[in-house]
DNA sequence: AAACAGGCCTAAA
DNA sequence: TTTAGGCCTGTT
């Protein structure tokens, strides 16, 4: 009998704490996470494709547990005590509707150039659209990682997306956007644009560097900040949010109320507003 | 078929 | 400082 070399490596987590996969996964946050019919959920992150799944208290996740240990506990951000954080928002009725709705979102550590090249694309698009793009610049351009015997794509670095030019990106039919995406890559790349010196720095530089880039206005940069640099201040605004505050605070608002905590309250109002329950 | 989609840029008040 | 219109492309 021939060995079953594949999928013999599934690490099973217990964990208490908030963890909802498909809220993670559809909380507008990322966009190569897909579920499977099973429940599961497929995606390629951190250089590696990966499946993983909920069963009962515990997370099943492929990989050993040093790929848990090293990269995904830390892409999830397992550090951090979401019910106590989801608590902290509840600065009104509503905020307590948000959250309790929305309970079980995480906000992902994802990789730096990987958010602000998808963030570029997002401007304008509807999210099928967005993860299209984003799917056929990692067949053309990403390296091949295996799962289960499947072929799947990484997400290109910014090196080999410097080294292109504008007509190479012509397949993602990603339109104006292109020459943003290739600005962006080679400033990454040559270092001019040092994403991770910014996640040591504050939100309002941070979000002024960000800015200094053509095709990265505030939304994007916000993006960025938030679902990337671990600054949990950000806090995007998008036509979503614009609603929802239109409707819950018409005598305005601002985000500092949420403190450092302004990013998770800011994606609880988001998957609330986009589900429709919170009219 | 015209309008719109998870913005951004520029020009003009 | 705020506002309108254009922008690639795909979908409705």
């Amino acid at each position: 009998m021939p060995l079953t070399l594949t999928d013999a490596c599934e690490t099973r987590v217990h964990v208490q704490d908030d963890f909802d996969l498909k809220k993670i996964f559809e909380c507008g946050q990322c966009f190569r996470w897909n579920p499977e019919p099973d429940g599961s959920y497929i995606g390629v992150a951190m250089g590696k494709a990966a499946r993983i799944r909920r069963d009962g208290d515990d997370v099943i996740i492929s990989g050993t547990a040093s790929d848990w240990a090293n990269i995904w506990s830390d892409y999830f951000d397992m550090g951090r005590d979401y019910r106590a954080l989801r608590e902290s928002v509840c600065i009104d009725d509503y905020m307590r509707a948000a959250s309790d709705f929305g309970a079980g979102i995480r906000i992902l550590n994802q990789d730096r150039w990987e958010t602000l090249c998808s963030f570029i694309i997002s401007q304008c698009n509807n999210i099928p659209r967005i993860k299209k793009i984003v799917e056929t610049m990692c067949t053309c351009f990403g390296q091949e990682t295996e799962l289960s015997g499947k072929t799947f794509y990484t997400f290109p670095d910014a090196g080999t997306i410097a080294r292109l030019e504008e007509r190479d990106l012509s397949p993602l039919r990603c339109g104006y956007r292109a020459p943003y995406i290739l600005a962006a890559a080679r400033a990454v790349d040559s270092g001019k644009l040092d994403l991770e010196a910014l996640s040591k720095s504050d939100a309002a530089s941070a979000k002024r560097t960000l800015m200094s880039m053509r095709g990265i206005g505030e939304k994007v940069a916000n993006c960025v900040i938030l679902f990337s640099l671990r600054i949990g201040s950000a806090f995007p605004i998008d036509v979503w949010m614009k609603k929802a505050i239109a409707q819950h605070y018409p005598d305005g608002f601002d985000p500092e109320v949420f403190g450092e905590n302004a990013g998770l309250a800011q994606q609880y109002m988001f998957y609330y507003q986009r589900s429709g329950m919170a009219n």
